[in-house]
DNA sequence: TCTGGGGTCCTAGGACCC
DNA sequence: TCTGGGGTCCTAGGACCC
């Protein structure tokens, strides 16, 4: 008997799309200077160490993610080869016009890293999306100078995969463009078969070898697999990718970035640190740099973890690696507070006789400024709650360089006071560039600061470093 | 001589409580 | 002689990402 009420069927689920740069930093840097085309290019991770983004030409070369500069110093001086430093102020503006032009093409947009930006055509179901993907592409490359590729699948674990043939396999390189619900069933499955496990978005080498382990090496071996056996015998974030694999969408577009949990600021040093004097100099600058990023987002943290740590590429050298964890007696985002608690938990961690390469700060416990109740003590605390952890009347040893008498004003200074002096001082570094005025306890010298002695110009955010044009 | 930095999530195990 | 079990919270460690 045929019921009166045919349901009507389920709306197709949206596919997605992964849009990414080809060797984001090295294209950035491409863009603004003719002589880096056509040979190999790398850029270098902070204090100038490893090559973290590589030009074609240097991957040919040989030359592996991560790898230490100095390794291939040699290498790259013979075969014409450049290293830069790495341009953050650059790269994130170049990001920001990236961002702004693929979203174009979608309403649906998540900015997944300064690179990679998901799409979801939700009501796109008419719409050539290859000829979409090859447009975006275009306008891209028009609009900023960038090339990317672009990846289209049912979920974002096969947009990622589309996207790696996208930029991979000679049958899509040339367009730049997969669109994997374009192949059928039979053409996927004999991509799919090619491509290691390890290819696949959350994959890395450990779990990797584990599938491999378990007989299971390819994509397509593990799109087949059990996916109650994969959670058990790994766990759910893996089951979901099997899942993914199978055009079952377990991971959403994500257009708004969820809360922050923590905010990290830490260094390596240009040069071993021995002394509880300058390691502090080094913790400060961390711990103000962390502060203002906290400001910049409105939060206000709870706790602060203080860590250094001894150079594990000298095993012989005596290790060390401690940390401490200070938490504040109430939530701040003033830097002088947080200087103080920093300085305390350094002072517990410190011991003399080791070689420290590295130190940095962890803010925790973070919440929107207005979330979390005010110090009700806050006026009596200046001269009632002395010697508790963060305390205002503690604070005032700290100055700041080239606003000295304005910081120190501002420490012993009401709440309000004290919060549009950091307001100013922000605003400073951000239009004269951080560290144009710094609390003292950064240090004047700062002979532990990175090495970075390859930098290319800002030229997109710095006045005094846009490139000029220069006729005949 | 020379080896980055900033994030997230999951799980296991211990502490603690009732 | 004999010593529970379940729940929650926290932390450390391990995995992943770019």
């Amino acid at each position: 008997m045929a019921l009166g009420f045919v349901p009507p069927p389920a709306p197709a689920p949206a596919p997605f799309a992964l849009v990414d740069a080809n060797n984001f930093y090295v294209s950035c840097e491409r863009v603004f200077d003719f002589r880096l085309h056509a040979r190999p290019v790398v850029v270098l991770s902070n204090n100038d160490g490893c090559c973290v983004a590589r030009s074609e030409e240097a991957k040919a070369l040989g030359i592996r993610m991560g790898q230490p500069f100095f390794e291939v110093r040699d290498l790259l001086a013979q075969n014409r080869g450049v290293a830069l430093s790495s341009n953050y102020s650059l790269y994130a503006d170049m990001s920001r016009r990236l961002m702004a032009v693929i979203g174009q093409f979608s309403p649906e947009q998540e900015i997944y890293s300064i690179d990679e930006s998901f799409l979801r055509f939700t009501g796109f179901g008419h719409w050539d999306l290859t000829a979409h993907g090859r447009e975006l592409r275009a306008r891209v490359l028009r609009w900023t100078g960038l090339p990317v590729g672009v990846g289209i699948g049912a979920t974002k674990t096969l947009a990622k995969l589309a996207n790696r043939l996208a930029k991979k396999h000679p049958d899509f390189r040339e367009v730049g463009v997969c669109n994997l619900l374009d192949l059928s069933p039979a053409q996927q499955a004999g991509y799919f078969a090619a491509l290691a496990v390890d290819d696949v978005w959350g994959i890395g080498s450990r779990w990797g070898a584990r599938l491999q382990q378990r007989g299971i090496a390819t994509v397509a071996e593990l799109q087949r697999a059990d996916v109650d056996q994969i959670q058990r015998q790994f766990n759910v974030v893996l089951a979901k990718t099997v899942l993914e694999l199978n055009g079952i969408s377990c991971l959403p577009l994500e257009e708004a970035p969820p809360p922050r949990q923590q905010i990290i600021a830490s260094r390596s040093f240009g040069q071993p640190v021995t002394t509880l004097a300058m390691l502090s100099e080094a913790v400060a600058s961390h711990t103000a740099r962390a502060a203002a990023k906290l400001r910049q987002e409105g939060l206000q943290a709870g706790l602060i973890q203080v860590f250094a740590g001894t150079n594990p590429f000298k095993p012989e050298a005596p290790q060390y690696h401690p940390g401490a964890t200070v938490p504040l007696s109430w939530p701040t985002a003033n830097t002088t507070r947080l200087l103080k608690a920093a300085r305390v938990g350094l002072r517990h961690l410190f011991r003399e006789g080791y070689e420290y390469k590295r130190a940095g700060v962890v803010l925790l416990d973070l919440a929107p400024v207005g979330a979390v109740t005010g110090d009700l003590f806050a006026a009596a605390s200046v001269v009632g709650t002395v010697g508790t952890i963060g305390t205002i009347g503690a604070v005032c040893e700290v100055g700041a360089v080239g606003a000295v008498g304005a910081a120190n004003a501002a420490c012993a200074a009401s709440p309000e006071r004290r919060e549009r002096l950091l307001t100013v001082l922000d605003g400073i570094n951000t239009r004269w560039g951080r560290g144009t005025v710094r609390f003292l306890a950064e240090g004047l010298v700062q002979p532990w600061q990175m090495k970075r002695q390859r930098m290319s110009p800002r030229y997109t955010t710095c006045w005094a470093e846009l490139p000029v044009a220069v006729s005949g």
